[in-house]
DNA sequence: TGATATATGTTATAGTATATCATAACAAGT
DNA sequence: ACTTGTTATGATATACTATAACATATATCA
């Protein structure tokens, strides 16, 4: 599986089998897929751009939901929680996972310029990581890596 | 290069090895080490556990320091900035780099019960990470591994 | 010495996240 | 129907993290 986050693609139909994809998992799960939970994975879906909690809030205001920050960081947790959105902790946002049907490292290719941000797949387990935790013993029972450079959009297009 | 955090060791020594070397660096670079800098490197160094700015601001004042805000971060930013410490986004928190002498992708391990944190090195460059990158045309500047865990003298101990 | 850059002091404010308590909706057992 | 348990929402307030902006001081060097 590869980045696509700066590859153009289809986005309209990508949005749409996310969310079934996701509304079926949901359904596999027992999990509740509410009105607010949806929005807020439609939102993220959206962009292919990390979008803060507050970002996420004020379209969902003007969407008629409720608008007190409780109310999106709930739902950003149901998302997290279960493997549907990542939180990218270097800007405190969140973005829709682009493999959410397995289990994995995921490494984010975070661009300076645009701010757009790929999903990739780490393989710690083979990285001098896994070893170093083995050696130390450490558990670990997730991680994430987090990557910031420039994408081949905006590599020399700005400095 | 190992973790250091979880081994029991002269903790001592362990600073005041940390801080001469970071001094001879900063001579050598010419970079200034001020009073507070040294400080906050002192601060963090005294725990592998990582501190919040403001955690760090509450020791500076007890030490007769100036306690706003900015002036912990403006000594932070330095430290970070020139590879004396590092940022622990998850955390929200700082710790002393372990291998200041050396350019280095840190991996921290982050135990979720003591709170301890140990830093590695990963080599993403052998990474299913770096080969990802390099298809999207991708160029990582800088990048780091966040896992979260339970380190040996919690393990068992407790759940 | 004077010019420039670097570092610190201080106030105010912006941005991110959570605690807490109340309410609603629904399912299961009595 | 009535209670109980559980899950999700609504709403208020507040805590925690970080930076902008401007003033002052200290270092460095031509």
């Amino acid at each position: 599986m590869q980045p696509i986050g700066f590859k153009s693609h289809d986005h309209g139909t990508c949005i749409a089998h996310s969310v079934t994809s996701v509304q079926k998992q949901c359904a596999e799960r027992g999990l509740q897929l509410t009105p607010v939970r949806q929005r807020v994975l439609e939102i993220l879906l959206a962009k292919h751009q990390a979008m803060g909690a507050y970002d996420i809030l004020a379209v969902l205001k003007a969407d008629g939901f409720s608008a007190q920050p409780p109310v999106a960081y709930r739902a950003l947790d149901f998302l997290v929680g279960n493997g549907f959105a990542h939180k990218i902790e270097r800007l405190n946002a969140f973005v829709a996972c682009s493999h959410p049907s397995s289990e994995h490292v995921p490494a984010f290719l975070i661009c300076r310029v645009c701010e757009n941000v790929a999903e990739g797949i780490a393989n710690l387990s083979e990285d001098t990581v896994a070893a170093s935790a083995r050696h130390a013993g450490f558990i670990i029972e997730r991680a994430v890596v987090e990557a910031e450079g420039v994408c081949p959009n905006c590599d020399g297009a700005r400095p």
